[in-house]
DNA sequence: ATAGAACCTGTAGTTACTACAGGTTCAAGG
DNA sequence: CCTTGAACCTGTAGTAACTACAGGTTCTAT
């Protein structure tokens, strides 16, 4: 039975978003206008709650918004199939390792240019990381 | 012998960055107000062009431009250390490694997904990806 | 002298929210 | 029943770090 209704603070709550988060994705359309109380106050349902979950969770996946436009796209009408997700999990999985491996030479320099560093007596202009940093760049492949 | 004069083109393609970004780092202060021929067109030294490197490769080592602005306050005036800047370093390594476990997490969760789902046949109301979308998170810790 | 590339200023758009301001409605306690 | 204050409403503006354009001027090369 589930007939529980939400206000919109419990909603927010229930995916640990905020309220004005809530509006700026009705105001953008994933997600729906839900009926109002008398007064004019939002009413929500489970499937609202779920749909919010489902939005939050991709997002935190760094999914885009305009991605999971699409993935709701493929949730809300009734033609589509579950390759066309998987795509796009697939296509996003190489994106994250592609940056992982970004931070990670990122990582790598950074360490380089503390280890290399003395420390508190030197002036800037003895400073390796700000020589390093101000080095034409070569790591990056272009 | 560095008489060489740039133009904010060449400047810009001397760093791999756009006009425009110039234009924004002069108005948000991290590059300085150039001479200027009689015409109006700015003029740039090899000074401007180290600076400029120095905010391109800040940037990408993932510094955000308040953090760019820090530095370039110890290199703009002359009573500052390098201890400061070894212990910015310090600190922004550990927010890169956080990053970085953060997408391999994500990384993880994508292809659990991945390798859960048989792909084309399935309609969206069985597909695992959707499915693990919608569940309320658990993985991340709060 | 002239064509057109590059420059100028200023404003608006981007992404994904967040933060207000100024007003209305709801729920609980007396 | 009435009041109080939390929660809600709409709408606008701000955030980061640019990017894109419009409409005009200057520079450079032929």
């Amino acid at each position: 039975m589930s007939l529980k209704k939400y206000s919109i603070g419990q909603l927010a709550k229930e995916s640990a978003c905020k309220v004005e988060t809530v509006h700026y994705y009705e105001k953008i359309g994933v997600m729906p206008e839900p009926p109002r109380t008398p007064g004019g106050h939002r009413v929500y349902a489970l499937s609202h709650v779920k749909r919010l979950n489902f939005i939050r969770r991709s997002r935190e996946l760094g999914f885009s918004i305009k991605q999971i436009t699409e993935l709701l796209k493929f949730i809300d009408e009734p033609n589509h199939y579950c390759g066309e997700v998987k795509a796009m999990a697939i296509q996003h999985a190489q994106v994250v390792e592609q940056k992982i491996s970004d931070l990670q030479r990122l990582h790598g320099a950074l360490n380089q240019m503390v280890s290399q560093c003395k420390g508190s007596n030197n002036t800037i202009d003895d400073c390796p990381i700000v020589d390093a940093l101000f080095i034409q760049k070569v790591t990056k492949s272009e």
